[in-house]
RNA sequence: GCCCUUGUAGCUCAGUCGGUAGAGCAACGGACUGUUAAUCCGUGUGUCCUAGGUUCGAGCCCUAGCGGGGGCGCCA
């Protein structure tokens, strides 16, 4: 048995192996000429191999016919060409085994477009979507992508801790870690709690952050950089706020401004050419399903050079705008997303990067410039 | 945390003035077809989110609760 993926089937260097593939069915067309087409998916790319069963196979009318949106089945059969449209292959099934079966009457997912509000209902079926294969497929080619940026600029990565007692900068709010036994604490209305008595005879949190771990190991190895789970507990119910998301960190000794910002756009490129190379099909069913212009957006990221402008001028340009803005704009106050969406969507229409912030509303660490206003970067 | 909005068939939703439930899709049956969100014909489908209240009568009005969505704030 030549196992495949539905990958590689799909590919036109496939055309003359007899190859067998497992996956699950996304659809069933009968034709009563004598044969039906199966079209299956096993998570390797977005598309679906088209497979042709004909009538004489022996379980045509026991098996095949019956198969549903959901069934698991082996597919055993040479890759041709095809002969029809949408597809550059597809496979004459020898024989076609059903592995599991999927009951249409009660299996939720259907042909056709559900909201992610509904698919969220069905969260262990979600990632059969397209929409979701394609995001894990993204995602994972990012992570990819991390580590190979970072690799091959000679950066160690490093793992910090995920429980830890550093609040950091502040970042935000914190997890409370802790193994007290907190029924018999409510119980009890302790009002002062001895957390001596807690797992690290001390408070613990979930890390937000883990910069100043990172700090202490690029000032002994030069280059560093984390990319691990984060976890911020603010109240905010936003499409942009995550309790849990994954932070990447570089921590750099002996680099000035510029090299800062030198990595962090050929980072930011590097991710989107390669998501837009290595995921094309996958891009392509966002753009055309989910964000319309999404491709071309991502690749003027990557074509263009980023806009580096220090925070004064930023609040000139604004100023001068004439543009009428929800939230006032003044030197020394922090941007708001309105007024950094007019930044990079209508005044340079590319990524801009900002430095020389006030001192006054960044970290007290960072390295002020000589104006003793405005500040540079981190204390390493 | 604040504000707005929404909950009806498996899914998406309509439901007028308060009078006893409806369309598309899916499913199922059939027709047709190298098809590809196939197409055409037919069939069935309900705790109208939950609990109270008003009323002769509530999917519809009122109160509370629960769930979903959006915006703002905080924040990244």
């Amino acid at each position: 048995m030549n196992k495949s993926s539905v990958k590689t089937a799909r590919h036109l260097d496939s055309i003359g192996q007899v190859l067998t593939l497992q996956g699950w069915v996304r659809t069933r067309r009968d034709s009563k000429a004598g044969f039906s087409f199966i079209e299956i998916n096993d998570g390797s790319s977005q598309g679906n191999i088209q497979v042709i069963a004909d009538g004489s196979l022996a379980n045509y009318e026991s098996t095949i016919k019956s198969l549903s949106t959901g069934c698991s089945i082996a597919v055993t059969g040479e890759v041709k060409a095809s002969g029809g449209q949408g597809q550059a292959t597809e496979v004459h099934a020898s024989a076609v085994e059903l592995i599991g079966e999927c009951d249409p009457e009660t299996y939720p997912l259907q042909k056709k477009r559900h909201s992610f509000e509904k698919l969220r209902e069905w969260a262990h079926l979600r990632p059969r979507t397209n929409t979701f294969g394609a995001v894990a497929r993204v995602r994972n080619c990012i992570c990819n992508s991390i580590h190979q940026f970072y690799q091959e600029r000679e950066f160690l990565y490093v793992h910090t801790p995920i429980i830890t007692a550093s609040d950091c900068e502040g970042a935000g709010a914190m997890f409370q870690v802790t193994t007290l036994n907190l029924d018999q604490i409510a119980k009890k209305q302790i009002e002062k709690l001895d957390f001596a008595q807690d797992f690290f005879q001390r408070r613990a949190y979930l890390t937000v952050s883990g910069q100043l771990e990172g700090e202490i190991y690029a000032t002994a190895l030069g280059k560093i950089y984390t990319f691990g789970p984060t976890f911020r507990a603010e109240n905010s119910n936003t499409s942009r706020h995550l309790a849990e998301f994954w932070m990447i960190e570089p921590e750099m000794a002996f680099y000035d401004l510029d090299d800062n910002m030198d990595l962090a756009e050929a980072f930011m490129k590097r991710i989107v050419t390669d998501a837009l190379a290595r995921c094309s099909e996958d891009m392509e069913f966002f753009d055309k399903q989910i964000e319309p212009g999404l491709i071309a957006s991502l690749q003027h990221v990557a074509d263009s050079s980023f806009v580096r402008l220090p925070y004064t001028e930023a609040i000139d340009v604004l100023q001068k705008s004439g543009k009428k803005f929800d939230y006032p704009v003044e030197w020394g106050t922090d941007l708001q997303s309105e007024h950094e969406r007019f930044l990079t969507e209508e005044h340079f229409k590319c990524p801009v990067i900002l430095f020389n912030y006030p001192k006054t509303i960044k970290p007290f660490y960072m390295f002020c410039n000589d104006d003793d206003k405005t500040v540079r970067r981190g204390s390493s």
